[in-house]
DNA sequence: TTCATATTTGAACTCATTACAAATATTAAA
DNA sequence: TTTAATATTTGTAATGAGTTCAAATATGAA
């Protein structure tokens, strides 16, 4: 909590309850998340939230950079602490997405062939190692 | 022209005019285009074309993998042709994409991490070579 | 308290994509 | 060539993620 907090803090972010309980959401559960999940979570807990109001803090993280957006199924944003820099793996059979910590040569780099660099993604597609395993018993 | 029919012949895919016409573009324009893009111009040539064939159609080339969508901008799907791989850079200003043509240590894995890889990608988001001259030269 | 400002909320809206059924084209019997 | 079965295209309606926007609420200073 007084981490995110001091997140908050360094951007200039007024810690209201809902920004602290998306952030923390965040920092809890490392699942990429979409809108929905996270809404459907935090309404539990906070039954006025509005949806509105996760799109909202969300976009003002992504704005400050504390948060990064994660454009991978094509279909709805999914989000990610915007820790170190990682690379990530979609299983297309569960959906699930999974922290990838794989050595890359240009996670240090600021150009590239010219172009100036402010973000970059890495993500493999496929069958994750734990749907392969169940495929393989039910077979 | 005789090239795209190939493509379609060796996945059993019939040679429509639509369909030729599609990957005709996507052949011809390297520039990654969206739904709108492809249907725009298409329609200058075939009045009559629908904007759900352009879409069945790319759906059919992604599932017989000789087309790629590119999650990139996270608003809507761009198009390539399933070439060699390569990355991708999207400018943030003038919203093109760039192919990349550079070494990528995981390009012929096909496993990572106990997971099965179907697909690869790579990408940078930030200003293109071209606008940061223009940005200096107005500046 | 009073006023200004920031934040949240919910409803309306936008827009890319999909679903679906009717229209059209194609192909294979008869 | 007709006829019927199948594949493809088309247009419209529906879906759903995300945005817009104005009203409601909270915060904080004067
Ligand atoms: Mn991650
Ligand atoms: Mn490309
Ligand atoms: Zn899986
Ligand atoms: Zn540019």
């Amino acid at each position: 909590m007084n981490e995110i907090k001091k997140m908050l803090d360094n951007e200039n972010i007024k810690p209201t309850y809902e920004r602290l309980s998306i952030l923390q959401y965040l920092e809890k559960n490392h699942n990429h998340p979409t809108v929905a999940m996270i809404y459907e979570e935090l309404v539990k807990k906070i039954p006025t939230i509005s949806k509105t109001t996760v799109y909202n803090s969300l976009n003002l993280f992504m704005e400050k950079g504390i948060v990064a957006p994660l454009y991978i199924t094509g279909s709805e944003v999914r989000y990610d602490l915007s820790t170190s820099q990682h690379h990530h793996f979609l299983c297309e059979q569960c959906g699930k997405i999974y922290d990838l910590t794989i050595d890359c040569p240009y996670l240090n780099k600021n150009t590239i062939e010219g172009h100036q660099i402010k973000q970059k993604h890495g993500y493999f597609r496929g069958i994750c190692k734990s749907c392969l395993e169940k495929d393989k018993s039910q077979k």
